[in-house]
DNA sequence: TTAAGACCCTGTAGTTACTCTAGAGTCAAA
DNA sequence: TTTGACTCTAGAGTAACTACAGGGTCTTAA
């Protein structure tokens, strides 16, 4: 009966690597766990849950901007959730915008594709002729929230 | 009849920021222009082509990275184009995978919604409880090539 | 007793593609 | 001459980690 678990056993808990979790702490999302002896972390049963929140929202895709509102409200339970509500339909509406850019991104990739079916000399490849020309009309708004990232992801090994 | 473009005009012809225009020629895509007696920047039709490249690639979402490779085939007509090629379908598969898992996303985040219908106390609210439960299943893979991003976007104003 | 190995600590730098600011210089028109 | 628009460099900030470097701690085995 310790009391209780070093980062270490915390992340395979959590399936999060222990770097992330010290990241989350020094974030203000995680408050600072209690000290051993040797100054190693010790993490209790609120800390294992909250996480595990963390992880929820972040594999949901949502910002640490917006876990920290979410978890405000956890962590007042009698105040009126609608803000939770409005946050999960804002979220929901930036996934669904992304979606279709990237639809939109595919089919432009496709057609651009098209140009060059078979190697050749540069100089006569379509898609890098086509490239050069000036750009008319852009995937990307201008008029984004600056919320929803693009076509490359972060996630590593 | 001047000796070029300063950077404001190329940043309006290319519908670009002028800021940026310096950035890619830091990254070494933007070869370095001529400079004014006043060491203004003077761009010629060559860097106007150029950056109308990188910002048609950028517009398809493609990173520097990738454009730096395109572009050292555009420096070389006689080279073939075949690398080219893969790269713009190994591009196209990572935004394919992309949209398959933002569309699995949305889904769970909509179910996830479904658990609060009305405004109530937040202990009550079955969003936040749902949170609050271990995770299972990521929704976001780990053997990703670490290459397309997650549902938040860049850009601005 | 000591040494190896697994684990942990802090602090800092790197990643991507910009964006923004400070503080200063240039140039044309009023 | 002074205003205003434009430009310059250098450096910091953004998101969410990831990856060191250089040390300390703890358990176990020889």
């Amino acid at each position: 009966m310790s009391d209780g678990l070093r980062i270490g056993a915390l992340a395979k808990r959590a399936d999060c690597p222990v770097e992330t979790i010290r990241y989350y702490e020094q974030a203000g999302l995680l408050p600072k766990p209690a000290r051993s002896q040797g100054n190693y972390r010790l993490y209790s049963n609120v800390h294992i849950e909250r996480l595990s929140f963390i992880r929820h929202c972040r594999s949901l895709d949502m910002t640490l901007k917006e876990i920290r509102t979410l978890l405000r409200f956890s962590d007042a339970p009698e105040k009126n959730c609608g803000e939770v509500n409005a946050l999960l339909d804002e979220h929901i509406g930036h996934v669904a915008e992304r979606i279709v850019e990237l639809k939109i991104l595919e089919s432009q990739l496709k057609d651009l594709r098209a140009l060059c079916s078979k190697t050749r000399a540069a100089k006569d490849c379509g898609i890098l002729n086509k490239l050069t020309e000036h750009v008319v009309a852009h995937a990307q708004k201008k008029t984004n929230t600056g919320h929803v990232h693009g076509a490359h992801a972060r996630g590593g090994k």
